[in-house]
DNA sequence: CACGCCCGTTACAATTCGTAAGAATTGGGA
DNA sequence: TCCCAATTCTTACGAATTGTAACGGGCGTG
């Protein structure tokens, strides 16, 4: 992963350019965003390593959003909010948040706060160079698959990308945009062809049952979804 | 995993007792120490999954030890200081920890934010977004409806977003052009005959009575409103 | 009870996706 | 430098899904 992205979510201008300026200074790529829809919309195409959200939020429950968040896309999220009470603080928390900021905040401690999410974040999904899934070994050391029944099979870098793109976020939505921006393609022409093909090859070797894909299932219209429970080792 | 264990560094007794207390109600294992010796003495031989540490220590610079631990632990560590300054809590977190707690604390957000750092920590492989409805069961990773009689009936995304927004707010109103915006439809076309094609197709697949549907009902001129008390897992 | 409006469904057209086959690119060795 | 093999991309065409158009049925009002 190259540099990673934040997303802010604030209705108020000049939050947003405060945090964009201080995180970009930081190094981080950031995206910013004044209403939840707009918000919810870029989540289809994009990923964000970390997403900032202000609870106060004019067209939508802010709270209801984080839940949906934490669980639907692996980001980790931070709750920026003017609500200061221990208990506000507990149900964010709860709700799936991360970390919790009050306003009024310092922009340093934000971004300090954001190192720390990526510093996590960063431990448990990249240590391992194995990975085990539904019988399967993948060796990325050695560009090598072991089948359930044993047998080795090599695969190619470009189908290592996609494999590996699959096992950091199983059981997660995955459109089509957001790999072919994780997989450095130039953007929307006849790269989707080219992905296509990774991704064919790639269920070949895992054999997969065109009709019935066990493991790497196609969303029309939407992305792909690995199915299985991963554990890297 | 079993119950997960959090270490508690404090010299004050009354706030290892408060922490440990409150920790203890909320299921986690907790080990409390008085001294940086005495603490380090115990990693030897018990590995904690989340350490609080409060950085006021007699023997010891805090700091310092916080960098070791989080250089040569995988524990998460959340510090606990009575320092407020901005730059205390940049330089703690630069250091290595995870979170930042000012003192005086209230005991609840400590669980609170410990069971975040557990979090994060531990659910790698996945969220299952799964709904409960009228023996009906929605897996949203899977794009899979479970009826109640067992059988598995496939969705899919336009479905699944229809269905989605059914289930997040049951038993109350939605209007068409809530439901379209909701949707990403660009609006005020034809789109309204797009929406009804999903809908039709969703009740077919949920095996409602056309005549008399049990769980999608329409209020002519209004919108829709999903009857069937709904739980997300 | 008749008319207009809103909604449901069927059939068909337009997108989007999968894969086979050939072309282009890359890297290594003689 | 040239050739060969492996990998990757492009093209082309068939298959699946989703949107659109057309038509029919119900609901409400007068």
């Amino acid at each position: 992963m190259s540099t990673p992205t934040v997303a802010i979510l604030d209705d108020e201008p000049q939050i947003r350019l405060m945090l964009s300026d201080a995180l970009g200074e930081a190094g981080f790529k950031t995206h910013s965003y004044a209403r939840a829809t707009e918000f919810e919309a870029a989540l289809k195409t994009t990923a964000p390593d970390v997403c900032l959200v202000d609870l106060g939020l004019p067209d939508r429950d802010g709270l209801a959003l984080v839940h949906r968040l934490a669980l639907e896309s692996g980001a980790s999220i931070i709750i920026i909010s003017g609500r200061a009470q221990v208990q506000d603080r507990v149900t964010g928390l709860e709700l799936g948040a991360d970390d919790y900021i009050i306003k009024p905040f310092d922009p340093a401690e934000v971004v300090a706060r954001v190192r720390a999410r990526l510093r996590k974040g960063r431990d448990t999904s990249g240590a391992g160079l194995h990975a085990t899934f539904a019988g399967w070994q993948a060796h990325f050391d050695r560009y090598v698959l072991t089948a359930p029944d044993g047998v080795e099979v090599p695969f190619s870098h470009a189908e290592g990308e996609v494999l590996r793109l699959f096992l950091d976020s199983p059981k997660r939505l995955i459109s089509r945009t957001q790999m072919q921006e994780s997989l450095g393609g130039a953007a929307g022409e006849s790269f989707d062809r080219a992905m296509d093909v990774r991704i064919s090859r790639l269920r070949t070797k895992l054999r997969e049952d065109p009709r019935n894909p066990a493991l790497i299932k196609t969303i029309y219209g939407a992305g792909y979804i690995f199915l299985g429970d991963v554990v890297w080792t």
